[in-house]
DNA sequence: AGTTAAACCTGGTTGC
DNA sequence: TGCAACCAGGTTTAAC
């Protein structure tokens, strides 16, 4: 479910009301990726911080008799909301949740792929490790055509997988890889060291704008995403070849065509985007 | 070092 | 209707 446009709008959704918060105490549900790293009772008492983004992680700070934060990935399935006194009775896919001063955050993820990790701080472990070999973020001013076009040099992989993989440029998954290629016109099992200067200029330009949009229009909501406040995204009724196999380009009225890379759909216009 | 496959899970949809 | 097969927004880990 969510790319970075989805673990924005929902990071820009709690960001404001729970800063500031104290926590009153933590509960686990089933075991996500990996352990907590810390007991439930070691947060309560501590006061939460500025919520951050790296990538499709958030980052909680808390701060007060231990010093550190949640590193919170939402994987394939999660999302969080943010629920008034007395929150309803958590179901079978919450699995964690943080009752604080100002409601209850509850993290949702049926398929738990999601992850939620105490970490003393994002430079030190697990954080670092998991962040260490993430790429820019996609609005980056260090990220320029030039940066990317080098980037992609010695990269025989698609570069539909270069774009997934995420360590050259952070925040696309496979809606927004598909959305941005069809844009700039680029055929997603191009080597990534074969796309020329001019036409990396114009994917990166591309997957700024599709990025842009979604978080425009509050991420994407497939099945079941939603922000913190219980709002869907809009996103899904713009994608102009993700899911729509078979059905006409938009632009040449070719039919969409669907094949697998490294295990995942891509939706590409075989007339619109080139090799 | 770069690339690819397997693995982690559950639930909804499709097809026989 | 039942059941098996396949599909899904991600990323780490192990193996070529």
């Amino acid at each position: 479910m969510p790319e970075l446009p989805e673990v924005e709008t929902t990071r820009r959704s709690i960001d404001a009301p729970l800063r500031g918060a104290r926590v009153l105490g933590a509960r686990l549900g089933k075991p996500l990726r990996w352990p907590l790293g810390c007991a439930p009772e070691d947060l309560v008492g501590l006061t939460l911080g500025p919520v951050a983004r790296r990538g499709k992680y958030l980052w909680l700070p808390l701060a007060g008799a231990r010093e550190g934060g949640l590193l919170l990935h939402l994987g394939m399935s999660g999302s969080l909301a943010l629920l008034p006194e007395p929150p309803p009775p958590p179901g079978t896919h919450d699995h964690f949740e943080l009752r604080t001063t100002r409601g209850t955050l509850r993290l949702t993820d049926p398929r738990r792929f999601g992850a939620v990790l105490w970490s003393a701080s994002l430079a030190s472990e697990p954080a670092a490790r998991l962040l260490a070999s993430l790429g820019h973020e996609p609005f980056d001013a260090a990220l320029t055509p030039e940066f990317l076009h080098a980037r992609l040099q010695g990269r025989r992989a698609p570069i539909k997988q270069v774009l997934l993989a995420g360590d050259v440029v952070v925040g696309a998954g496979n809606i927004y890889a598909c959305e941005a290629l069809f844009a700039a016109g680029i055929h997603p099992a191009l080597r990534a060291d074969r796309l020329s200067r001019p036409r990396a200029a114009r994917l990166l330009a591309a997957l700024r704008d599709t990025l842009g949009r979604a978080l425009a229009l509050g991420g994407t909501t497939l099945r079941d995403f939603r922000d913190a406040h219980g709002m869907s995204g809009a996103f899904q009724d713009e994608a102009r070849v993700y899911g729509r196999a078979g059905q006409p380009c938009l632009r040449c009225g070719a039919p969409v065509r669907r094949i697998v890379q490294g295990q995942r759909a891509t939706y590409f216009c075989p007339r619109c985007q080139k090799r």
